[in-house]
Formats: structure tokens, C-alpha cells, sequence
DNA sequence: GGAATATGGTTTCAGATGAAACTATACGGA
DNA sequence: TCCGTATAGTTTCATCTGAAACCATATTCC
């Protein structure tokens, strides 16, 4: 505050939006997260790995990098971590032998089983007091900003 | 996948709120760090801290996890970090011993002149492509969700 | 007034994480 | 074919983080 305290020198951190996205974010985040390493003994990127391959069948480390955008040292050891509790099933690609085929297996699936209603109800608990034409103009807002800030970082 | 494959059994990641909102949070934050971090050697916490003082002019640490809902370790490191640099003054609550009041010192003042517009700048930018209403709709969703989520963990 | 308890804040400890170094395989050009 | 380079994935390292233990001061209850 000095002389020329102008009404934009003032600053609410509330009022920022990387800051209260962020805060949000973490909140929700680790709300989950409890949920997934509690009952499930998973971590938040062992537990978007098992179900990007839910959706996707097969996929390699780096098609889950890319769909993710996690760290690829952190995919390594979501994979790791996964297949040494068999829950998924790691393969040489026959054509490519630097990358691996990753695919969930039987008892992979079978939690995912219990771990996507919970999500889902979770969720739904969490949107609750949105209506449904609220909750598609948060989607497309969010989307919004992540082409915007592909170009900012481009 | 299994015989009652159901529409509601498959999932979507990318159509899972926690995770989208996550990921963008996560981006968006890392950007702006990384302008905080190489432009002044600042973490995010530390700039939290002296948003809030610039903010408020005097708390304690307490106040500050509350505002920001940060851990209580990360508000005090981010302090002593700031306080090597004489960006923030600390002294005992003369009515509280434990408690200790923070300042900005006029360094601190100074820096976030130029911290403030440049983190403005970036906030702009980015939000660039939405309309004014639509940015004010956003920070309405998000305050729902907050609110609902302080209902989901009581 | 003194013991038990509560509270603000710091430090310790045990992970998690990203950047960068590294390994192994594949590819492209002389 | 052989060498330089690119790529998939792992490991190392330095840092950050939250939970819990801890310390100091304040408060409450007897």
C-alpha cells in the first residue's frame, strides 16, 4: 500500500482463478484419495491407469502418459506397483521390444468392478447440487480452458 | 469385457469430474509456479503467503491455513523461507506468545508490485476466451462444489 | 497455585514427485 | 553394416509434502 493505491493494486487471492481452481482441485483430490488408498490400498495414478485401461483394453506406458499427462516416471511406478500386485499384466510388443503391452487382468478387473460404482457415487454426491445443464457447462468451460492454455504453453 | 457390460459399467476417465478438474488444476498451477519460481525464486506456497498479507496487512499462521486451507507444516516453511529472505516480518503476539504476527516488510511490498500485475497478466490470458459472465459462472460452480464438499467431509 | 489439557507453531519421518541421468531397443543415413 | 540419434521406460537424486511427534505457551479445573 503506498500512494497510488489504485482499486486494481489490491489483490484477492479468492478472487484468482488459478488459486481457487487449484484449492479446489486438491480438495477433491484428497478426498478421493483417501477413498481409493483406504479401501483399495491404491494411489491417484495407479488408480487412472487401471481405469484408462478399463476403457481402452491395451494400451503402453506412453499412451497412458499421453492420455493422462502424468509424469512418465510416475507411470512407471503406477505400473510397477499394479503389477506387482497382479493386477494387470505387463508384455513385451512383439514388434517393439522397448515398449510393453499393458492389459488388466482377471482380478484387475474384478476391482475395478467395486471401484467405479464407488467413484461414480462419489461423484454424483459431489455434484449433487448442480443441475444436469450446470454440470455440461462446467465440463465445457474446463475444456475451454485447456485448449487456452495448450496455446499459452505452446 | 464381462457379460452384463451394461452402458453403466464402462467408464471414462475424461468424463469423471475429480479427474478433469484435477489435471487442468494441476497444469494450470504448474505453469504459473513456474513462472513465480524462475522469475522469483518463489514456491506457491510462499507466494500464498504474501498474497494473503498484501491481502489482509497482518496475521498469524493460523489465520493463513485457514484462509488457504494449506497444511499447517507448508504455511510454517513457506514463512521461514520468507522471512530469510526479509520479505515478511514475524514477531511474537504480545498477548500470545505462540501466536506470531506477520507482516510484509517493504521488500515484500515491493516485490509483489511486480508480482501482482504479472500474475493478473497470466490470469487474463488465460481466461482470454471466456466471456465475463461465464468466468463469473465458473467461480459460481466452484463455490457450490466447495460448499457441497465441506457437506461430503463433515 | 498447580496439574492436566489445549493450542500455535516447528521438526521429524516416511513417502510421493519431477527433472535429469541412464539403459535398452529401434531407426536412419553414410 | 556400422554409427549416430531417437525413443520407451527405469532409476537416481533432490525436493516437497502431510501426518505425527514434539516444544513452548496459555488456559482450565481442582
Amino acid at each position: 500500500m503506498t500512494h497510488d493505491d489504485a482499486p486494481a493494486e489490491r489483490f484477492d487471492l479468492d478472487q484468482f482463478l488459478p488459486y481457487r481452481l487449484n484449492s479446489l482441485a486438491d480438495r477433491i483430490s484428497q478426498a478421493l484419495a483417501r477413498l481409493y488408498e483406504t479401501r483399495h490400498d491404491l494411489t491417484v495414478a495407479q488408480w487412472r491407469v487401471l481405469a484408462w485401461l478399463h476403457h481402452k483394453e491395451e494400451l503402453t506406458a506412453k499412451e497412458i502418459r499421453e492420455a493422462t499427462r502424468m509424469d512418465k516416471a510416475r507411470v512407471s511406478r503406477a505400473v510397477q506397483g499394479l503389477e506387482a500386485r497382479a493386477l494387470i499384466r505387463r508384455r513385451p510388443a512383439p514388434e517393439d521390444q522397448r515398449r510393453h503391452e499393458l492389459r488388466l487382468t482377471a482380478a484387475g478387473e474384478a476391482l475395478l468392478k467395486e471401484l467405479i460404482p464407488e467413484a461414480r457415487d462419489w461423484e454424483a454426491a459431489l455434484v449433487a447440487p448442480l443441475s444436469i445443464e450446470e454440470y455440461r457447462q462446467l465440463f465445457e468451460l474446463m475444456a475451454r480452458l485447456e485448449t487456452q492454455l495448450a496455446k499459452l504453453e505452446s
